[in-house]
DNA sequence: CACTGATCTGACCGATCGGTCAGCCTCTGA
DNA sequence: TCAGAGGCTGACCGATCGGTCAGATCAGTG
């Protein structure tokens, strides 16, 4: 019963979850269409419906493990009372994510606005206000909001252009920048 | 002949450039249709293509400006030969044109890699590549470039969010964000 | 052999996109 | 008064979007 199981059906689900991934980091989630991961994969549009419900169900899945991290780290940062700590534990926690989910985290550019209004991404908005928040010290000055939001913004937004840099040291150089660059907690 | 043009035409051209920056600013620019412009003009979407020769016409004029300002800091930084005079300029330069143009940049979020795909803005991946290695210093190490790549997107992706800062306050956390940040000229 | 369920396809749907076009309305100058 | 030009509209176009559906194919089972 379960060697019996037809072959090509897991497999076709992930290469159809491995070409979308490729496609939206190229042209973006709206900037794809059903009709190019299809080509891509080398099967109908059809049948890219058939192994996901929808278009926003393949997203979903695509990140769903990076949410499940990023859920983790906000419950860490949550049960921080001190602010200096949990500022540390934000930046390391960050910078983590942004290393192993590179690849997912690239794919939405600038669509997060958009995708953040559906159902399936709603909490994520208050999520990553929490960890703006800590990056800045749980400080209410601009200069400090402005650094962290600036900081946050510009790793999600260029994470995945480094290809050819090593995690050890994409993750070295981008714990160093926002060591220098965040503004500490007075 | 002058004097004897309709009057609504400027007034209609300039009211569809403005309700196009706050539609692309809400929702980008692919999000935006030329419908949803026309609506929040009050016109009909034929009166929006009879201004404008077709979608793009309206994101050039809008960009022009920006751009305009954007060709003279790189002529600025190319001038400079030393790697930290540079630096500095692309710097405050850089700060300068964030600020001022926030709105405009706002505006076109995480759909750079597709307009910088058409013809009217290909000259602006250049420009930005200069602009990158000036910020970091005119290094080849994988950190300073990464440095200058996250500053660099973090502020053209958030600058448009802080509308309730001052012009003199965000210019002033922005400098004081990338003195701090980027590697210095060894 | 017949049958079943899973996999996949081609044709098709309504909606929306950017863009075109013929013609209407209004204002102006002769 | 009236011809004509500029400003604008509603109807329409082909293309493409996400999504549906009936049916073809095929492996496993009794």
């Amino acid at each position: 019963m379960l060697a019996a199981m037809a072959r090509p059906t897991q497999q076709t689900h992930d290469e159809i979850l491995a070409a979308a991934t490729r496609r939206f980091a190229a042209t973006g989630y709206r900037g794809t269409s059903l009709q190019d991961i299809a080509r891509e994969v080398g099967c109908s549009k059809a049948a890219v419906l058939y192994h996901f419900a929808n278009k926003e169900a393949i997203l979903t899945e695509l990140m769903a493990p990076a949410i499940e991290v990023l859920q983790a780290l906000d419950d860490r940062i949550a049960a921080q009372d001190d602010p200096a700590r949990a500022q540390q534990v934000a930046t390391e926690g960050f910078v983590d994510l942004a290393v192993r989910f590179r690849g997912e985290i690239a794919l939405l550019r600038g669509e997060f606005p958009e995708l953040l209004q559906q159902p399936d991404f709603a909490h994520i908005h208050e999520i990553s206000e929490r960890l703006i928040a800590a990056l800045a010290g749980r400080s209410s000055r601009d200069s400090a909001r402005i650094c962290a939001l600036v900081l946050l913004a510009g790793i999600a937004e260029t994470c995945g252009q480094f290809a050819e840099v090593s995690d050890e040291d994409l993750r070295a150089a981008l714990l160093a920048l926002l060591r220098r660059a965040l503004e500490p907690v007075h």
